[in-house]
RNA sequence: AGGCGGGUAGCUCAGUGGGAGAGCAUCGGCCUUACAAGCCGGGGGUCACGGGUUCAAAUCCCGUUCCGCCUACCA
């Protein structure tokens, strides 16, 4: 292996073991294996689809917990695959069909579909080899396809049941409606923006006699399809009506007065028009008071026959038509403005109609109900919790869901109609013949299902149901879903109720919920606002590890995550730090050996590191286990860099340069076990650096995938350690503070007195006065008790020792003097609380035990520290006098 | 209209009953042989505002305000 450059360079390093770990089959999962299973299945991106932030935060934070849970003994599998993305897709071939010259229905269904599937084999794994980018650790030997031939299957089957059960059905229903893709669209595909629009007030007169009935209306258009006029029955301005009938303005047709308690008697004028075929609400009322449905507007947005001398005109036109025509009978008595919430198509945002129209429907009811009482119940758990709300709200409000499309590119509903008797057939291969009277003349349903049909299915269709295979027994129910909650009712939910009713189990045990990535200003990214951040520029710029990382550090829960550039920045000095750490332990243990010592390691430094390795792997562990990334990667992040490197590498240097084998052996040794720790605590996170610096180093064996992960019983803990630690560390950092506020250069060196008045810290300090000299740049040190403050010092006071930094010539005893009333002011604003508690007697008697002992020893210290700063103080102030 | 989330240091954000924190930025000092993508030190906050509960509130409750999002069949 070449020799460890100076910094890290990921590209080169990042296709190596990517190709390494596929070679060696790593993320292989095992049907048959006897270790406890843990599976999730991967959100399936479009296949239209290239990487974006939302993608490389939820892969990323599905490979830091497969990862995680491989190197904990699970048997592991990521199931990855694409989704057809119905509507997407079809789009995406039309446009290059359009740029031809040419049309989808000019080349045919059959052609055009082998169009699609050739453009799928092009470019359809594109976003799948950024996902490899990206480090992604999935079972590629398992990648499916949501249109492929065992999930259409799947498809067909679930299809086919669901209608056997009678929760299937066909029937003429008010839908959505994009006039541009030409196919009905669920509810939940339909945006709803508040637009600027108007309010028309229009006459409709009286058939018999005078007068007229004022009606408000948002969509004049659609008067022509009028066949009522509702008012609330106990709106008393309309109680006289009776069953009089009003003329249809323009048509002049006569059409019923009808009483509906759903007329808000408050809103426009009380009056209601009624278009039974044009509007969802209209649609019920027409219903219950059995109105004719009569459809004006066809499936191009244009008026059709039956909107008179509208015909042939679009939508809009034929508003702005009728408002003139209106206005010259003198039947338009007023315009408001108005703000309403409008109904546009997700894909292309084109108006909604709302249209009459003949579709096949899933009745969810019943399958919501039990969907909601999985989480109820709590066998599946929703992260953070506060999500669990929303879901509930929705499957409690759940409508029918509306699954026919009328496109072309997916899977074909597996119906066949008789031409010669109109029988339905709903099967899973096509009929011979009529069941019913025998004419083999059958015509296959040529809709096809909403693409979220198949992904619906996707935690068993992808472990090969409708067959009972072994990966099904193993895998499902999964562990985990992640994802964002932009698909909670889209994915999730229709996840809980398909796999709960066929698998007769939950589909995974945790939802976990992430933010969503938005721009440094909070914006949501798009393409149209052009503040779109390129996961994959990123990852060339700042490397992948990096950039996993800050999404991982950023990952709070309940909050959406700005990306900036800056915090890549810094976590890429991150990795670098991480690399040069390595650096330097490799090159120590090559001339050290990296046999462990015969001597245990016995310096406090030795034992401090390990028990703190041992804290942190079990802090690590439990925060990912609750989905707490950023806790996790905040965890490692602080330990390598200010634990390891500031601390404990900087301690353990004067062993690696000294001249003693035995110790130089045992530091050796400890680094190693704290770098191998380090490395494998920051694998999920960092996947590729760390697979680097793991085959430099010496005794590492294989992948460190393979690597256990490690836990608090691998290490040595020594608690006592840990705040003797804390008393170094305090001696040191206040040397290194009064060098700091006096400007004393580095390589200058200084001699110190300690006054420490417990026997344990003298003790602890008299053991440890080498690294004090090394870290704190001191030549001369002694430690005493109650030793006299020698002339020209500055002092510390940290718990109750009192550190004097001899500055002969060098002290400037104005600035030393603000340096400790400055800290007098702070630590009796301290002491101040803390006494006003002590003599609250409500906190004496109420307050935990603990908590009271806690702050009354904070007090003492405080106290004997302040008393020692002001001994300090008056001092320096005999001296100026 | 309803629901949810948020307002903490200059910026981006953690922290959800007992010591206000991190990263970046900033200021001062360092080319100390792993790392200047670095090291050491400093400054900086009325935890949006008002009330309440509590011995104790950034944290829990109520109200106000601002921002963001989601859901919805008042034409």
């Amino acid at each position: 292996m070449e020799p460890i450059a100076k910094s890290y360079e990921p590209k080169e390093v990042e296709r190596k073991w990517y190709d390494y770990w596929e070679r060696e089959h790593l993320f292989r999962a095992d049907p048959t294996s006897s270790k406890p299973a843990y599976a999730i299945v991967i959100p399936p991106p479009n296949v239209t689809g290239t990487l974006h932030m939302g993608h490389a935060l939820n892969n990323t934070l599905q490979d830091i917990l497969c990862r995680f849970k491989r190197m904990t003994g699970f048997n592991v599998l990521w199931q990855p695959g694409t989704d057809h993305a119905g509507i997407a897709t079809q789009n995406v071939v039309e446009k290059d069909l359009a740029a031809r010259g040419t049309d989808r229905h000019a080349v045919g269904r059959e052609a055009f579909i082998e169009r699609v599937w050739e453009w799928r084999s092009k470019y359809g794994g594109l976003i799948l080899n950024q996902l490899k980018r990206l480090g992604c650790s999935c079972d590629w030997s398992r990648e499916r396809f949501t249109m492929d031939e065992g999930l259409s299957r799947a498809v067909k089957e679930v299809f086919v049941r669901l209608y056997e059960e009678g929760l299937v059905y066909r029937g003429d229903y008010i839908i959505n409606w994009c006039p541009r893709c030409h196919t009905a669209l669920a509810d939940l595909e339909v945006e709803h923006h508040e637009k600027e629009s108007r309010l028309y007030h229009i006459r409709y007169p009286f058939e018999s006699g005078a007068g007229h009935l004022v009606v408000a209306t948002t969509r004049p258009e659609t008067l022509l399809g009028d066949t009522a006029v509702a008012v609330n029955p106990e709106d008393a301005r309309y109680a006289a009506l009776g069953d009089r009938n009003v003329l249809l303005p323009v048509l002049n047709k006569p059409i019923p007065i009808i009483f509906d308690t759903y007329v808000d008697t408050e809103f426009g004028t009380g009056a209601l028009k009624i278009t039974p075929a044009h509007d969802p609400n209209d649609f019920e009322i027409g219903n219950t008071h059995q109105l004719e449905r009569v459809k004006v507007i066809d499936e191009n947005g244009m008026m059709n026959e039956m909107a008179g001398p509208y015909q042939g005109m679009d939508r809009f036109e034929c508003r702005e038509k009728i408002v003139q025509d209106l206005e010259t009978l003198n039947l338009l008595e007023k315009i408001e403005p108005y703000q309403n919430a409008i109904g546009h198509c997700y894909r292309c945002k084109t108006m909604i109609e709302p249209l009459l129209s003949k579709q096949w429907f899933v009745r969810t009811a019943p399958l919501a109900q039990k969907a909601g009482e999985a989480v109820k119940s709590g066998k599946t758990r929703i992260y953070p919790a506060n999500w669990e709300g929303v879901y509930f709200e929705w499957m409690d409000n759940i409508r029918d869901w509306c699954v026919s499309r009328q496109i072309w590119w997916g899977h074909r509903i597996p119906a066949w109609y008789c031409r010669a008797c109109g029988e339905v057939h709903v099967a899973k291969q096509a009929l011979q013949a009529c069941t019913r009277c025998g004419d083999e003349d059958l015509i296959q349903e040529t809709d096809v299902l909403d693409t979220w049909f198949s992904s619906a299915l996707w935690p068993f269709s992808t472990l090969g149901w409708p067959d009972e295979t072994a990966e099904l027994k193993t895998f499902y129910p999964t562990a985990a879903l992640v994802t964002g909650f932009d698909i909670l009712f889209f994915w999730v939910a229709r996840m809980m109720m398909m796999g709960i009713h066929f698998m007769g189990e939950i589909p995974f045990r945790d939802v976990y919920i992430h933010a969503l990535v938005r721009d440094a200003e909070g914006k949501k990214m798009s393409k149209s606002k052009g503040n779109v951040i390129d996961p994959l520029e990123v990852m060339d710029q700042y490397g992948t590890d990096a950039f996993r990382f800050t999404l991982a550090a950023l990952a709070a829960q309940g909050r959406d995550i700005k990306l900036s550039e800056d915090r890549i920045l810094g976590y890429r000095h991150f990795v670098n730090k991480l690399w040069n750490a390595a650096r330097f332990a490799l090159m120590n243990m090559d001339t050290a050996g990296t046999e462990p010592a015969a001597a245990p390691p016995a310096t406090l430094a030795d034992r401090w590191i390990l028990t703190r390795v041992a804290a942190v792997s079990e802090a690590v562990r439990q925060a990912i286990d609750t989905y707490q990334f950023n806790e996790a990667a905040d965890l490692c992040y602080q330990f390598v860099w200010h634990e390891v490197c500031d601390w404990y590498l900087e301690m353990a240097k004067r062993h690696l340069y000294g001249k003693d084998p035995l110790h130089k052996q045992a530091t050796a040794a400890t680094i190693q076990t704290v770098l191998e720790a380090s490395l494998k605590l920051l694998h999920p996170f960092m996947p590729f650096v760390t697979e680097e610096i793991w085959q430099r180093m010496p005794n590492t064996e294989g992948s460190i995938m393979t690597a256990p992960f490690p836990g608090a019983a691998d290490f040595p803990s020594d608690d006592a350690a840990l705040t003797e630690m804390d008393i170094l560390m305090g001696v040191i950092t206040g040397i290194r503070n009064i060098r700091g506020e006096m400007n004393i250069p580095p390589s200058k060196n200084v001699s110190v007195v300690v006054d420490a008045s417990q026997k344990t810290h003298r003790e602890i300090l008299n053991r440890n006065m080498d690294p004090v000299r090394v870290l704190a740049k001191v030549d001369q040190a002694s430690v005493g008790e109650r030793v006299p403050k020698p002339d020209g010092s500055a002092t510390v006071v940290f718990e109750q020792i009192s550190v004097h930094v001899l500055l002969k010539g060098l002290i400037d005893f104005a600035e030393e003097k603000k340096r400790i009333k400055k800290g007098i002011q702070k630590l009796e604003k301290e002491w101040g609380t803390a006494g006003k508690k002590l003599a609250n007697h409500g906190f004496l008697q109420k307050a935990p035990p603990e908590i009271v002992r806690e702050v009354r020893e904070k007090a003492e210290t405080l106290s004997a520290r302040l008393s020692k700063m002001k001994e300090n103080l008056s001092l320096l102030e005999e001296i100026d006098a």
